[in-house]
RNA sequence: GGGCUCGUAGCUCAGCAUGGAUAGAGCGGCAGCCUCCUAAGCUGUAGGUCGGGGGUUCAAAUCCCCUCGGGCCCGCCA
């Protein structure tokens, strides 16, 4: 039995108690408590009628609390009131522990249907293509990713995108290094991945000969010009450049375990017909207005709920860029026609294929990319302003009646901590934290660190298994390597600065992501001893250490945590829970035998128990992305 | 100037939406625990003006107002 329904039935009999006492049906919350000895649930019941009616909260729930106990209940078991007023609701473990192990063991743990089936766009990573990704980009990915798994597993049909800004004036420096400045287009360091030597050493050092001498910037102008001529000699340089750039930028994504359905590329936008049509609509339904006079005199302008105008069609009669966001958005909801074409990129690691938009012909057969219900757009939350703007816009265009819905799912930059920036040779004077910056060559490449993090797996896993084989050892140390990353990447709130310290992020214990990994192979190890799982258990009656009562109880709650992270979209939410379970889980691996118990029952009991939570964890870490192993 | 956001233990963070019973973890410090299912673990201990002030309330880390400090955004660039 989920967690929520306990609550339901706790609810239900307080109300019930409060129509046969008379009092009036207010409002009051059903929480757990502080601590286990209060029992399972409480409730301020007592405190909201004792206002309302003049009366002693403690008289309120002494009398609600007699009340209940005359009623007929499935799983509450007691009744008290304690403190100033609060009523404490025992349950019958047996009988809930039984169901929260049933489930556990025989359904799909913690699945709730959040989704319907309601396809949903999830766009993450969108990195320029003219560099590798560094730790920062390393956070967006991982943000998409999970919530991309996460809303997966909560049925809803998720398509994965990536937006390729092909035609941005960072793709354009490295085109000017390239082909204006004299940088080799080949590294001569040969194993450097080429989008590490396009962003450490091209993009770098062309910007600096840019600040060193100004009038380079003109072959920026003339890069992009040429950018927008698909017969360009140019162009065709620059799409072979953004394509082997994106080639190694894609490897680091599935390094750690992310992979897209689609590449859409921002030249492929097409401006033209489609433009014009929305743009017609949104003069129609009087999104947007012409400003004839102050300082936008002669543009049509969007004006946000505060009254702030931005600029949709210059003067001159052209877009902004936000107008081809506007269009994107639109696409993604399926409020325009489909006008990309597609072929197929590359197969991912995973075995599925890549799709790209091309401005070829493209493939007949293709899969569907947009019509989506919702789209969430994974962009930092520096870039808050402009895409509340067109979530408003959307969210108006749509109108009341629908449904579709457009999120900027924002999250904080990450910050280099004094020491890592330090160590990387960056002045800090007295600040606590250093923004990155890739023009300036101020950040720590998502590889770097991954290598650093195998190294040291490696290491360590090797250590604690001198006998394993070569193969097994990279396996393991990769996937310790990928969840110590993702973990320190997603753990905390989505709305803080991550200040990202080397040190801390090398490490392998306490709250991270091997600690799961650990607890699961410890788990899994009394399983795969035992050597099967029983098969008549009908009781769970001799649960009854502490250790086990806690542990249960929060094993129950996977449904309503499940739910609340989808509903909620707070993956770090998934990581916290994974984190408590384990911790309850050492608890009672450390203080109690499961394989030595001598009776019978018992141990069978405890078996079930480590089974479900090896369960229950494995669910939680697959939405993490991160892998179980039976041994680490 | 306008707007957003963060401030909780030495450090990194939960808790704040829906106000309540001793403010929780991890790291680091100190003291312990491997003849016993993996010590990447566990136990104990020290460590807190919940940035500050005021207000609402029987009750505020949580709600309201003010204030201080950090960060970000505010182009007919993309």
């Amino acid at each position: 039995m989920p967690f929520k329904i306990l609550k339901g039935e706790v609810k239900s009999l307080i109300e019930k108690a409060l129509k046969e006492l008379g009092y009036p049906l207010v409002e009051f919350l059903v929480q757990e408590p502080p601590s286990l000895e209060y029992g399972e649930l409480s409730s301020n019941v007592a405190f909201e009628v004792g206002r309302k009616v003049k009366k002693d909260p403690i008289e309120v729930a002494l009398k609600i609390s007699s009340k209940i106990m005359e009623f007929e209940r499935k799983t509450v078991k007691h009744v008290s009131v304690a403190g100033p007023g609060y009523l404490n609701f025992s349950v019958d473990r047996i009988k809930y522990f039984g169901e929260t192990i049933n489930h556990l063991l025989k359904e799909k743990p913690g699945y709730v249907d959040v989704g319907k089936g309601i396809r949903v766009i999830v766009e993450h990573t969108s990195v320029n293509p003219n560099k590798a990704l560094h730790i920062g980009h390393l956070r967006n990915v991982v943000i998409g990713d999970i919530v991309h798994r996460l809303l997966k597993y909560t049925n809803h049909e998720v398509i994965v995108l990536n937006y390729i800004d092909d035609s941005g004036a960072q793709v354009a420096d490295i085109i000017v290094g390239f082909k204006f400045l004299g940088f080799p287009d080949k590294p001569h360091e040969g194993s450097i991945k080429f989008d590490q030597y396009c962003g450490d050493h091209v993009y770098v050092k062309v910007n600096q000969i840019y600040a060193q001498n100004p009038q380079t910037e003109n072959y920026r102008r003339i890069v992009l010009k040429e950018m927008e001529n698909p017969g360009s000699e140019i162009y065709k340089f620059a799409k072979d450049i953004i394509e082997k750039v994106l080639i190694e930028q894609l490897k680091t994504c599935s390094e750690i375990g992310a992979y897209y359905d689609c590449l859409n590329f921002e030249s492929h936008i097409m401006f033209s017909n489609t433009w014009k049509n929305i743009f017609e609509q949104l003069k129609e339904k009087k999104l947007i207005s012409y400003c004839s006079e102050g300082k936008n005199a002669g543009c049509w302008v969007y004006r946000d709920e505060s009254g702030q105008e931005k600029v949709i069609i210059r003067s001159d009669g052209t877009a902004t860029y936000i107008a081809k966001d506007i269009l994107y958005a639109a696409w993604k909801l399926g409020l325009v026609e489909d006008f990309f074409k597609y072929e197929k990129f590359i197969v991912q690691k995973n075995g599925k294929i890549l799709w790209r938009t091309t401005l070829s012909e493209g493939e007949k057969e293709h899969p569907t990319f947009n019509n989506a219900e919702v789209a969430i757009n994974v962009i930092d939350i520096r870039q808050a302003w402009l895409q509340n703007i067109i979530s408003e816009m959307l969210k108006k265009f749509v109108g009341r009646e629908s449904n579709k819905r457009y999120i900027h799912l924002g999250y904080e930059v990450v910050s280099l901590s004094k020491d890592t920036a330090k160590e990387i040779g960056i002045e800090v004077s007295d600040k606590e934290f250093v923004h990155m910056s890739g023009r300036s060559g101020m950040y720590i490449n998502a590889d770097t660190v991954l290598e650093k993090l195998f190294k040291l797996s490696y290491e360590e896993t090797k250590k604690r298994n001198p006998d394993a084989d070569e193969k097994w050892l990279n396996e393991v140390a990769h996937s310790i390597a990928v969840s110590a990353i993702r973990y320190s990447l997603i753990r905390q709130d989505l709305g803080k600065i991550l200040v990202f310290d080397l040190k801390d992020a090398l490490k392998l214990e306490g709250d991270t992501g091997p600690y799961l990994q650990y607890t699961y192979a410890r788990a899994y190890n009394i399983i795969e001893k035992y050597g099967r799982i029983p098969e008549n258990v009908k009781v769970f009656d001799k649960l009854n250490e502490e250790e086990e009562y806690v542990l249960l109880i929060e094993l129950s709650k996977i449904r309503e945590k499940v739910e609340e992270a989808a509903i909620k979209l707070q993956p770090n939410k998934i990581a916290e829970y994974a984190h408590k379970l384990c911790l309850y889980f050492n608890t009672f691996y450390e203080k109690h035998q499961v394989l030595h118990e001598k009776d019978e029952s018992k141990r069978e009991q405890r078996i079930l128990l480590v089974y479900s939570f090896t369960r229950a964890l494995k669910t939680l870490m697959d939405i993490l992305g991160i892998e179980t192993h039976k041994r680490i």
